[in-house]
DNA sequence: AGTATGACGTTTT
DNA sequence: AAAAACGCCATAC
């Protein structure tokens, strides 16, 4: 187990775990595409899997595609990270929380048009 | 260098 | 809907 980020992709993978807030989750694949392999996830686990708590990572803020815990349902880690995120506000429901809900978004990004505005069609066609 | 493993994800049964 | 199969990537041995 490597206790130092040896590649680029596990520091930018670390540093992207970093900067998630508190109160919002992210997904494996999320960090995985912020970190430029979009198909990475899985590397994205084996990182977290092998560094874990060694650098202050909130670790517990990642979850997968489904918005659900990938600990085995019982088990000690999956206890602790659902400890922590409903310390932190996040929302169960039936082991699973809604990632519209809770997911981070890195880029809030606007929408421009206003969905409610109606639009007259006053030419001719 | 080839094989195995893992806190994953998507597609196909 | 649930499970298996398949694909993917970083690291370990």
């Amino acid at each position: 187990m490597s206790l130092v980020p040896v590649s680029k992709f596990s520091a930018k993978v670390m540093k992207n775990i970093k900067s998630i807030p508190s109160g919002k989750v992210a997904t494996y694949k999320q960090i995985a595409e912020l970190s430029g392999k979009p198909q990475g996830s899985r590397g994205v686990a084996w990182i977290l899997h092998s560094s874990s708590t060694h650098y202050k990572l909130p670790w517990h803020r990642v979850l997968n595609s489904k918005g659900t815990i990938s600990f085995e349902k019982g088990s000690r880690n999956y206890k602790e990270q659902k400890r922590r995120l409903e310390k932190e506000g996040v929302e169960f429901v039936g082991g699973q929380l809604d990632l519209a809900k809770f997911q981070w978004k890195k880029k809030i990004s606007k929408p421009k048009t206003k969905k409610g505005t109606p639009k007259i069609f006053s030419g001719r066609a």
